[in-house]
DNA sequence: AGTGCGACCCGAACGC
DNA sequence: TGCGTTCGGGTCGCAC
């Protein structure tokens, strides 16, 4: 499930891999991935380079000069390089083939991932991108604007974290161990969070996310980041996918529960 | 407005 | 050559 960490490795990786490349066609397999027109897409692509890889919260941003193309990968999306003249694989859903017959493919098996291209001086009206909240690793996260965002709201802290216009990149693994290294019970309420658990979940988005960017993100089950490229963060997980496992802290056994549709994994000793 | 929940997908895991 | 059912998970859209 590629979180902000993931998506980090996969910018890096290919960086190292199709910068500067310029695109000769687009094979668009599978249309519903766009959110944009696929007249556009077709029509547009051919003939920009790719000068940069960004990204805001979960979303990947290829710089085409004057358009960006986003790229969002939801559960499972991935990206290779591979030869032009490669079979497609059946989960391969659009292919953007450069000048020096080399592809880049994205592979989602769910195909919940989407695409959207846009101008560059419209990349702000795109709704996703805008209302991106603040990223963990950004020195404008600070307590007090958890505190501000968070205090009113009913909902379990677990469901809040989840919120992208809260804290920009957060998924399911990493709130997981945000809760468990700030010792929250995932089910307290947002209205219950106090300052000092404020500082804490601030404190421990930030190392947790530092570090998990460090390590190549985390691969679990399917999910690995792209072009074969293995996270290692995983080994690191404290609580996440270690139902019945006893806690690296107290012993006590992990404990999974639903938290707004969610599996969420806890230590029920050391976050009351 | 805030909250809750089904839909989107399909491979894997599970039940029998 | 087992087959049918359930589950998961990020985000959106709709209902209340």
């Amino acid at each position: 499930m590629p979180e902000i960490a993931e998506v980090e490795t996969v910018r890096n990786t290919l960086k190292k891999m199709v910068l500067n490349k310029e695109i000769k066609s687009v094979n668009v397999i599978y249309k519903k991935m766009l959110e944009s027109n696929i007249d556009d897409f077709l029509k547009i692509l051919p003939g920009k380079k790719i000068i940069d890889i960004k990204r805001i919260g979960k979303w990947l941003i290829f710089d085409l000069g004057d358009y960006y193309l986003l790229s969002h990968l939801r559960m499972e999306g991935k990206f290779f390089v591979k030869n032009s003249l490669d079979e497609i694989n059946k989960h391969e859903h659009i292919i953007i083939t450069f000048t020096d017959n080399t592809d880049l493919r994205y592979h989602d098996t769910r195909k919940f991932g989407r695409m959207n291209l846009v101008r560059k001086e419209d990349l702000k009206k795109v709704e996703a991108i805008k209302k991106q909240g603040i990223e963990p690793i950004s020195n404008e996260l600070t307590a007090h604007y958890l505190y501000e965002k968070i205090h009113a709201k009913k909902l379990p802290i677990k469901t809040i974290l989840l919120d992208q216009t809260i804290i920009a990149g957060l998924g399911n693994i990493y709130a997981d161990e945000v809760l468990f290294a700030s010792k929250i019970y995932p089910l307290k309420r947002g209205n219950e969070i106090t300052m000092e658990e404020c500082e804490k979940i601030k404190e421990s988005s930030k190392k947790i996310i530092t570090e998990a960017i460090k390590y190549g993100g985390t691969t679990i089950k399917s999910y690995t980041s792209s072009l074969g490229v293995t996270g290692r963060f995983q080994q690191f997980l404290m609580v996440h996918k270690r139902e019945n496992a006893e806690c690296f802290i107290c012993h006590a056994k992990i404990k999974r529960i639903k938290v707004g549709g969610r599996s969420t994994y806890y230590c029920p000793n050391c976050q009351k």
